[in-house]
RNA sequence: GGGGUGGUAGCUCAGUUGGUUAGAGCGCCUGCCUGUCACGCAGGAGGUCGCGAGUUCGAGUCUCGUCCAUCCCGCCA
């Protein structure tokens, strides 16, 4: 090695020591006659003196710039009394040097690396120049934080008996979900490959090889539009196992979180997870993966103006499947204007006409609509919600699905405000999981008229519910579960179908997949199931989303190494890039304009 | 595909009603400085105001288009 030491690890007791250190020039404080240089690397900071009397580095140390790379000999001092530093961690001893290599210079930096001003740099100019970026400590601290969880994750699969399994990434195109990434094959031109969205199919034909439990950190690939949450490629921990029901899964799941949190930030989270079923979830939160660490939860009036004069109300609580629901954002009736707007924007582009509230200001109600509501009706507001001095109460009269998501917008926008005046504590140290469950197996797409998986086709329906798949598929259960924090879905997975006959049922009964179609895209795992399927299910959880949970960060792009913009550019490597006409022409592949297709006849 | 916000020096930003030579802090360059640790002091360089049209005697400023970034909706079985 080219060191003897980190630049975290020299104390007064290696005084006197005559030591090497390599690393990257943080500062320089040129004195003239003495001259200072704070050297870094992965694991700290070191101070190097450079003295007079060693003529030829002083010189040299002069020129240095900030970000080289150097190296340096020299001597371990214990620093003075009155020239320690207490805001270092080795603030109490120096190096003399005594020889200095300059392994590279560093021109002048693209943007300022203090934590305090790199934060405000755009993130465009950080991409471009990540191995930058990334250098700051706090980032590299970042990369520390995603390993050490990995490792926790694996130990404790590993230590449960899971084995790493590696699945194909050229899978084949599956249209029935994300929109996949193709990849031509050259060796059969005209046909492609799909990247994998998920191992779904993968790693239940494993659990048919009888690998009973599998495990993966596998990279996936969705060619969806990006999000501060969402990647082109990001990986999963995703896993799969035989003969167990949906306890065994809980069980698992909360021992590993349990344990990566503790072994990541020595936090010690509590087990068994609360459940709550997706029905009660957006009835109380209007979200299937709801904030817990704070209340202003939803409350329903369709009862209360099912004979309201207010005809608005009346007629939606009279509707069958809609209804009539309130929030109180307690102690937010000094919204401003501008908030206010945000929230009726919010409600409209949610499909809302408008959003009603109630604000309850010096002793009295003020409110456009509350001419129309009963002595009895305003009762009933004031004690189901608890109206006080000093609240807003905000409306939504729709049908459920949409109500709920108003409403549950409502909340997380109204719960943003009260926390930026101080009148709610969302403490960020608190991690509340929660396992939600009892999500319905089929959602009816009112576009293409017809059933589709509320998850994924494979997912097996609740025992009990299994008589409904053909009369009211809309009213099955799935045996799906989905684990959320902090209003984060961190992952979902399920018991899966292991029967072929039921497998069949659903791709041709309920989701009128027509048989030839099932036949060329599934036939494979149906054919898998009639030869010794065992009962199995799994889950995947989001990594990206996982660590930067346990940063503290709102951005999975902070804890990937190399993200991509929101229009999938890696701004460093630059890609995507064009490619040469030969490499197409292998491929059989023509670019096509479709500005140019459009004036064809 | 749609909506919001932003783009002025290497970086972060200011720029008044459309009006002289577009400014500040940091960084960079040069010099001085022997105990700094956000070192200090003095001097200096550095600009296609994202790009393209338009209005105007005159555009960083107004209008239109376009590109880029970001947040959100759609989308993410």
């Amino acid at each position: 090695m080219l060191r003897t030491h980190h630049c975290n690890s020299l104390s007064t007791a290696d005084s006197g020591k005559h030591v090497t250190l390599i690393g990257w020039v943080d500062t320089v404080r040129d004195l003239g006659g003495v001259r200072f240089v704070d050297l870094r690397d992965r694991e700290g900071i070191t101070q190097v003196v450079f003295h007079p009397d060693r003529a030829d580095i002083h010189a040299q140390a002069h020129h240095l710039k900030s970000e080289s790379v150097i190296q340096i000999s020299g001597t371990v001092v214990k620093r003075d009394a009155d020239t320690i530093n207490p805001k270092m961690a080795t603030g109490e001893v120096e190096v003399t040097a005594d020889t200095l290599t300059v392994h590279n210079v560093c021109q002048p930096l693209p943007f300022p690396m203090e934590d305090d001003k790199a934060d405000k740099v755009g993130e465009d100019l950080r991409l471009a120049f990540r191995y930058l970026d990334l250098r700051r400590p706090r980032n590299l601290g970042l990369v520390k934080t995603r390993a050490h969880a990995a490792q926790a994750i694996r130990h404790t699969l590993e230590g449960e008996g899971f084995l790493e399994v590696e699945t194909p990434m050229l899978f084949k195109s599956t249209p029935e979900g994300a929109r996949e990434f193709l990849v031509p094959s050259r060796l059969s031109p005209g046909t492609f490959y799909a990247l994998a969205q998920s191992p779904q199919q993968y790693k239940q034909m494993l659990m048919v090889a009888g690998v009973e439990k599998y495990y993966q950190l596998a990279r996936c690939f969705r060619d969806e539009d990006l999000r501060a949450d969402r990647q082109l490629e990001f990986t999963q921990v995703d896993l799969e196992m035989s003969f167990i029901d949906r306890e065994d899964m809980y069980a698992l799941i909360e021992k590993m979180l349990q344990r990566t949190w503790k072994q990541v930030l020595g936090v010690d989270i509590p087990t068994p997870f609360p459940r709550m079923s997706f029905q009660e979830a957006m009835d109380r939160y209007g979200v299937d993966k709801p904030d817990t660490r704070f209340a202003l939860e939803i409350v329903d009036f369709t009862d209360i103006f099912k004979q309201s004069a207010f005809k608005v109300f009346n007629s939606i609580a009279n509707t069958p499947g809609s209804v009539v629901r309130a929030i109180n954002a307690k102690g937010l009736a000094d919204i401003t204007q501008g908030e206010l707007i945000n929230l009726e924007t919010i409600a409209k582009t949610l499909g809302a006409k408008g959003l009603a509230f109630i604000k309850a200001e010096n002793g009295e109600w003020k409110s456009p609509i509350l001419k129309f509501f009963s002595d009895a009706e305003k009762a009933a507001l004031k004690e189901r919600l608890n109206i006080e001095d000093g609240d807003i109460i905000f409306f939504a009269a729709a049908p459920w699905t949409q109500a709920s998501a108003i409403l549950g917008r409502i909340r997380l926008e109204s719960a943003r405000y009260l926390q930026q005046r101080g009148k709610l504590d969302i403490p960020a140290d608190k991690f509340n999981f929660l396992w939600v469950i009892e999500f319905p197996l089929m959602l009816w797409d009112e576009e293409e008229k017809r059933f589709l998986s509320a998850h994924h086709p494979f997912t097996a329906p609740v025992k009990e519910d299994e008589p409904l798949l053909d009369s009211a598929p809309e009213k099955v259960r799935g045996q799906h579960y989905d684990i959320v924090l902090n209003g984060v879905e961190l992952g979902g997975g399920s018991i899966r179908i292991h029967n072929p006959d039921m497998q069949k049922r659903i791709f041709e009964n309920v989701l009128k997949i027509p048989a030839d179609i099932v036949e060329s895209r599934f036939g494979y795992m149906l054919k898998a199931f009639s030869y010794g399927a065992p009962p199995h299910g799994g889950i995947a959880l989001g990594l990206d989303r996982l660590v930067a949970m346990l940063a503290g960060r709102s951005s999975i792009r902070d804890i990937i190494a190399f993200p991509k913009t929101q229009r999938g550019q890696d701004l460093m490597a630059e890609s995507p890039a064009p490619v040469t006409p030969r490499q197409l022409r292998d491929l059989r592949i023509a670019i096509v304009d479709p500005e140019d297709e459009k004036k064809k006849p």
